[in-house]
DNA sequence: TATGAATGAGCCTTCATTCAT
DNA sequence: GATGAATGAAGGCTCATTCAT
C-alpha cells in the first residue's frame, strides 16, 4: 500500500531512460548512461529489465498505457463522436505537450525496432485504435457519422494525422504550442468523417 | 558503351541495402553483410559511400527522390485539386505497394535515425510536402479547398494518413491491397479539405 | 586490504603493452594482443585507458616518469656539477640497462608518434631537460661550469648524447655492458662544458 | 643521358611521399595519398617501390645517402679534424635547414621502424658514422685529439648531440635560425674530444 | 538487493596490395 | 608502363550482459 521501493527504483530507471533516449537516441544510449543518469549501477538495472528491448516495451507500457487508459476512460465519458474525437485531440496532443522528452522518445527514438520489441509494443497500441474504432463505430450506428466510412481507414487517418503533427512539433523543436493544432485538425476530421453532432442535426432537421 | 559500370555497383549496393535494411533493420544490418548480399567485397562499399549513414541518405535520394520528381510532374499534370489529391493518393499507395521491400524499409526500418541522417534526409521530404502544400494552395486559390483550411495542417493529415496507411499495411505483412485503401481515403480527405469540384461549385453558385 | 586490485590491473596492462610493444612496435602491436599478454578481455583495457594513444602516455608517465622523479632526487642531492652529471650518467644509463623491454620501447617504438601522443609525453621530458638545465646554470653560478656554455645548448649535447649510446646499445642487441660508457662519456661532457670541480678551481685559482 | 623519365617518376614519388609523411606522419600517410600528392595512380607507386616499407629505406638512400656522400666528400677535403668537425657540424645543420619537410620525416616521422626497414636503412647510416670515425681517428692520429677518447663513443656523443639539435629545432617549429647553433655546438664538441688545432698547438708550442 | 568490474562478440572503417584493362 | 577499381584482412573501440562480492 505504502510506496513499493522496487517500483520507485523502476520508475527512476524508465524516467532517465526516457531522458537518455531523448538526448542520444534508442541506439546511441547504453544501459551504463542509464543506470548513470538513475544513479544506479549498471548491473542494478538488469535485476528491473531482463534485456535493453524490455526496458523500451516498459516505457510504452508504462507511460503510454497510462495515458492510453486514462483518455479512453475520459473520452467516453463524453457523449456524441464529434465532441468525443476533439476530447481524444485534446488529450493526445497535450499529453505530448506535457513532457518534451516523452514526446521526442515516443514520435523519433522508438520508431526503429525490431519485431521482439514491436510485439510488446503493439497491444498498447492497439488499445488506443481501439478506442478511436469504438468513437467511430458507436458515432455511425448513432447516425453522427457518415454510414460509408470505413471505420480502419478512417482511425489511421486520425491517428496518422496526429502522429503527424505531433512529429513535426518535435521535429522544429518545439517552436509552436502543440494545442493550437487542436480546433483545425478537430474540424478537418469531422469534415472527413462526416461528422454531424446529433442533437443539432435532430433539432435542425426539425424532427426524428 | 552505354552502362556505366560505376552507377551500376552504386546501385547494385543500394538494391542490396534495402534487401538486408527489410530484414534486419538499418541498426541490425552490417556493412559486411550488405556487401556479400551485392556481391562484392565489404571494402568496395566505401568506394561509393563514405559512411554507413551516407547510404540511408542515399537509398531515400535515390529512391523516394525519383519517386517524388515523378510524381510531382504527374500529379501537376492533372487539373483540379481534388483529382490531384486523388493522384497523389494512388502515386503514393502504389508505390509503396510495387516493392514490399522498399516499403519496409522507409516505413519501419529508417525512422529511428541521429540527426546527421535526417538532415540528409529531410530535403527530399520537404520537396514531397511542397508538392502536397502547392496542391492545397492552388486549389484554395481556385476556390477548390475550403479558404479556411490551414494548408500546413492539412498537409500533415493527408501525409501523415498515408504514412499510417502504408505502415498498417506493412505491419499486417501485405494482408490487403494497398490500393484498395484509395477511394476511401481520397473521399475523406476531399471532405476534410472541403473539396469541391470547381466545376460543380460553378453549377452550384449559380443555382444557389 | 593493501593491494588496489584497479591499480594492480593497470600495472599488468603497461607491463604487458612494454612486451609487446618491445617484439612487435607500437603500430604493430594490437589491443588484442596487449590484453592477452596480460590475461585480460580487449575490452578490460578500455576501463583503463581510453584509446590506444593514452596507453603510451600513460607508459611515459608510468616508467620514465618515476625514473626521472627519483634520479632529480638522486642528483640534486649531490653536490657539484660534474659530480651531478656522473650522477646523472650513471642512472640514465643504469635505467635502461636493468630492462632491455623498456629500452627498446623507449629508444626505438615510441619515436614516431602523432602530436597528441607527443602532448602527452612532452611534460615528461621537459622535467628531465628541467633538471640537467638546473645542473648546468648552478654549476655555472658556481663557477664550475664554463661561463660560455649555452646551457640549453649543452643539454642538448648531453641528452642526445645520451640517448643515441642507449639506442646504439639497443640496436646491438645489448652486446656490452651500457654502463662501461659511463666514464667516458662522463669525461668527454664534462670537458665539453668546461666543468671544473669547484675544489680544483679553489686550488688552481689560488695559485695560478 | 638525357633525363630518364621513370627515374624522373620514382624522384616525384619520393618527394611526394616526403610532403606527405611530413604532414601526417609514417602510418598516417596513405599509398593512395602520395600518389595523389605524386600525380600519379596508385597502382604507378607498385612499379616502383614493391612495398611501402621500400619507400622509406629508397628514402633515406636517396636523400640522406646524396647528403652523406656530398659530406663525406667536402669534410674530408678540409684538413685537422676541429676544421673536419666544424664543417661537418656546418653541413648537418645545413642540410635539415634548408628543407623542412625532409627534417620533419627524418627526425620525427620515420623513427618508429620495423625491423626490415632499419636493416635498409643502417648502412647510409653506418656510412655517416663512418666519416665521424675516420675524423676521430685521423684526428687522434695527427694528435688532434686526445688520445684517450673513444671513437666510437664520441661519435655517439657527436651524432647524437647534432640528432636532438636537430631534431628540437623541429619541434619548436623552427622559431630560431639551425645555423646559429654550430658554433656553441662545434666548441663543445671540440673541448669534449680535447681537440686542438694541430698547426695552432705546433705554432704555440714552438715545435712539432 | 545492489554493485561495477569484466567479458568478448561484433562492427565500422582503413589501406596495402593486386590485376584486368 | 599506367591506371584505379576492387579486394579482404585487420584493428580500434563499444556495449549488452554477466557474476563474484
Amino acid at each position: 500500500m505504502a510506496s513499493k521501493p522496487g517500483n520507485d527504483k523502476e520508475l527512476r530507471i524508465l524516467r532517465a531512460a526516457i531522458s537518455v533516449f531523448a538526448r542520444h537516441g534508442y541506439h546511441g544510449s547504453s544501459i551504463s548512461t542509464i543506470a548513470e543518469e538513475a544513479g544506479i549501477a549498471t548491473g542494478t538495472i538488469y535485476l528491473y529489465f531482463r534485456k535493453k528491448e524490455e526496458l523500451i516495451i516498459a516505457l510504452f507500457q508504462r507511460f503510454l498505457g497510462d495515458y492510453i487508459r486514462e483518455a479512453k476512460e475520459e473520452v467516453l465519458a463524453v457523449h456524441g463522436a464529434p465532441a468525443r474525437l476533439g476530447k481524444l485531440i485534446e488529450r493526445h496532443l497535450r499529453f505530448f505537450e506535457a513532457d518534451h522528452e516523452v514526446a521526442a522518445v515516443f514520435q523519433i527514438h522508438l520508431r526503429e525496432v525490431n519485431p521482439q520489441i514491436r510485439d510488446g509494443i503493439l497491444p498498447v497500441l492497439l488499445d488506443y485504435f481501439d478506442l478511436i474504432d469504438t468513437i467511430l463505430i458507436e458515432g455511425k450506428e448513432a447516425g453522427e457519422i457518415a454510414p460509408d466510412i470505413d471505420v480502419r481507414l478512417a482511425r489511421k487517418l486520425i491517428f496518422g494525422g496526429l502522429d503527424e503533427i505531433v512529429t513535426s512539433w518535435v521535429l522544429s523543436r518545439h517552436k509552436y504550442e502543440l494545442m493550437s493544432m487542436r480546433d483545425g485538425f478537430h474540424q478537418m476530421i469531422t469534415r472527413a468523417v462526416g461528422a454531424r453532432w446529433s442533437g443539432f442535426r435532430a433539432r435542425a432537421s426539425g424532427g426524428d
